[in-house]
DNA sequence: GTTCAGGTGGGAT
DNA sequence: ATCCCACCTGAA
């Protein structure tokens, strides 16, 4: 099996795995890692110091690179925290090899329509029954079985009760609308990636199932908008705790995104040590 | 039994 | 505009 081999610059799959960006990304052994974007799949082994890539040079140059966002570093965003921020400071060096991955637009509007009032094993086992029941059936190069994610046309084709015997509860009529909505060109996603953030944004919105959170959360890890700071419970609660004077968005104009992520993986990552003592 | 988990739509004010 | 609350489900 032909593999490429990269140098591990802030870039640590098990915290991107961890971060809740991508449900489709798991650990299956000891340092293997499997994921499937849309009808791709692609093993990784991540050792301490490199990350090995089991695909060819093509895939790797002309899609994983420009997925995880290799090209970009981001320890100049780190370098660019306001030492005085302590609480900054320590989420990003907490999660240092975060990356914001560029992943499918519709893959990333249903699943961020699930997420809503959810858990994260939760939401990725809707996705596996979704997936499961309406993508393609499909094998690695090693003959693991895997599924595509499902298109918007095939999930339009499918009853809203269908949907709530998967337990999807009442997110199954948003998920029913809005692939329908899709299905029938209503919002054109191949425009999205054109436009500014805002009005990405506000077009997202016109789906059903999609306010303000959930639009940010495609905006920012699908259509890379890096202004995009989406804001749940939990960042909710650490801005009302850490930043009562408002959050210093100007300052990291442009990638603020990037710092909303630094927070809430330490947040969240906190959340679990707390409770484990 | 209650609350909560990465919210949103719809109706009342 | 802003507030309020129902909404599916499963786990603690």
């Amino acid at each position: 099996m032909h593999k490429i081999e990269v140098p591990n610059h802030h870039f640590r799959i098990d915290q991107i795995c961890g971060s809740g960006q991508c449900f489709r990304l798991d650990r299956v052994e000891d340092r293997i890692y499997e994921v499937i974007a849309g009808e791709k799949y692609l093993k990784i082994k991540q050792y301490p110091d490199k990350t090995s890539f089991y695909c060819t040079e093509k895939e790797y140059t002309c899609f994983w690179k420009m997925y995880f966002d290799l090209d970009v570093c981001y320890e100049t965003y780190i370098e660019s925290i306001d030492k005085g921020d302590t609480y900054l400071s320590k989420a990003a060096a907490f999660g240092e090899g975060i990356r914001i991955l560029r992943q499918d637009v519709w893959e990333m509007i249903v699943s961020f329509i699930l997420s809503q009032q959810n858990n994260i094993p939760r939401i990725k086992q809707l996705i596996r029954i979704l997936c499961e029941q309406c993508g393609e059936e499909r094998r690695s190069p090693e003959g693991r079985v895997y599924y595509t994610f499902p298109t918007a046309e095939r999930l339009s084709e499918v009853e809203e009760s269908t949907f709530r015997e998967w337990k999807l509860g009442y997110r199954s009529r948003y998920l029913q609308e809005t692939a329908r909505a899709v299905a029938e060109g209503k919002v054109r996603l191949s425009d999205l990636s054109g436009m500014e953030y805002e009005t990405a944004k506000k077009e997202l919105m016109k789906l059903c199932g999609i306010g303000a959170k959930v639009a940010d959360c495609i905006c920012l890890f699908a259509l890379h908008k890096l202004d995009a700071f989406p804001v749940d419970t939990h960042i909710q609660k650490v801005l009302e705790r850490e930043y009562k004077k408002g959050f210093p968005f100007e300052r990291y104009r442009g990638y603020a995104g990037v710092m909303q992520q630094y927070i809430f993986y330490y947040d969240l990552k906190n959340g679990v040590a707390m409770k484990e003592m």
